[in-house]
DNA sequence: CTACTTACTTACCAGTTAGTAAGTTTTTTC
DNA sequence: GAAAAAACTTACTAACTGGTAAGTAAGTAG
């Protein structure tokens, strides 16, 4: 059997290793930045050893958004997020976007994939498309229970709110990349003054 | 002498034609995604006619930012756009990108680059950063008037509710891409609703 | 102890990549 | 109309791409 997701901090095996170093790649320097070539020199195997955990790139890249939505929706529901009030559920997700800027600016998946997003399997594309839609759906229904306590305020639906202020998160990483983190603040920073009542 | 911006639609030269359809496939399908094998057929030369005119590719991709920036400063200066009240060249910012989204739901040039921007050449990320730059600037300051005079209405400094509104905007044509137009569309109708006074 | 499975390595492959050097045709200049 | 410059084509490379087939070493199950 696999050690795929246990408690503690077993050494990981290398079909997790491959997977962990494709998405640094990914989110620090696009999908088509690095080849099977890159990932077997880092990981000090060769190029078939890849192949023989994730036959073709499709399998791999699908892999990657695949995982990356289980997480979403383990993240939701734990209970240290799903219990908090809407104000605080907001904070959090702020500081997932904090997160990735502190690890080499990461991009988000989404930012990472869209840009490419016709070149890539349909099997990623679809994994993307949920990832998106169930972001999206979780933050309008933290929007709603957040204006109807009076903790958020904004105009319009919570679901127009929701995709324009993920839509503005994940370009904001973007615009760290391509600047420097100064932009990110910024740009949160007026989310949080618009936003927060 | 070559063809570059005389008044008509004189037949384009090869230069041109290879510099279109480099932006069409960067802004519809990313920048690793063509070759110039793809260019040479699909305009009837062979590669090294486009090697002839870029050498390499970094080349051609800066070459690509800059006609962009030229564009962009052109617009901004245009006494159609210039003259327009702040409400309305906001409103002329929209129809940009809405027009982006008509022709086969491209993204900006700054969405389709930010993903891949570390694997690009100095030259090219050089230019998108002051592409980015300008662009912010002008908004800033049609927003810093549309407030003065009533026009529009925001929290927070014009700099920084300006970075917040391209990156979304930027944002949602990625959006529109990974889903359909109909998220675009919302995205940009919240944004209406908010600034519009 | 044997059979089987898992996790690889070695050795390929055909196709594509960006790029170059040398020659040829077309256009411009004088 | 000759010389020169511009705009190519032909022919080639070396490196890399994702991917496959066959072999092997180590672990596991009965």
């Amino acid at each position: 059997m696999t050690n795929q997701s246990s408690a503690a901090a077993l050494p990981p095996d290398t079909r997790t290793r491959i997977l962990d170093l494709a998405e640094t790649l990914l989110l620090e320097r696009g999908f088509n930045a690095f080849s099977y070539q890159h990932l077997a020199k880092e990981l000090g195997v060769k190029p078939a050893a890849i192949h023989y955990h994730y036959p073709s790139k499709d399998d791999l890249g699908t892999a990657l958004v695949t995982r990356q939505l289980r997480r979403l929706r383990k993240w939701r529901d734990l209970p240290r997020v799903a219990d908090l009030k809407p104000e605080e559920q907001f904070e959090a997700l702020l500081a997932v976007y904090d997160n990735h800027l502190g690890h080499e600016r990461r991009v988000c998946l989404f930012g990472a994939l869209a840009a490419d997003f016709r070149t890539l399997p349909p099997a990623m594309q679809s994994e993307l498309r949920t990832f998106n839609r169930e972001l999206t759906e979780w933050l309008a229904q933290v929007l709603a229970v957040g204006r109807a306590t009076g903790g958020l305020r904004y105009m319009g639906s919570p679901a127009a709110k929701a995709a324009q202020v993920l839509t503005t998160l994940a370009g904001a990483l973007q615009v760290a990349r391509v600047h420097d983190e100064t932009p990110f603040q910024v740009i949160v920073g007026q989310l949080r003054l618009e936003l927060l009542a």
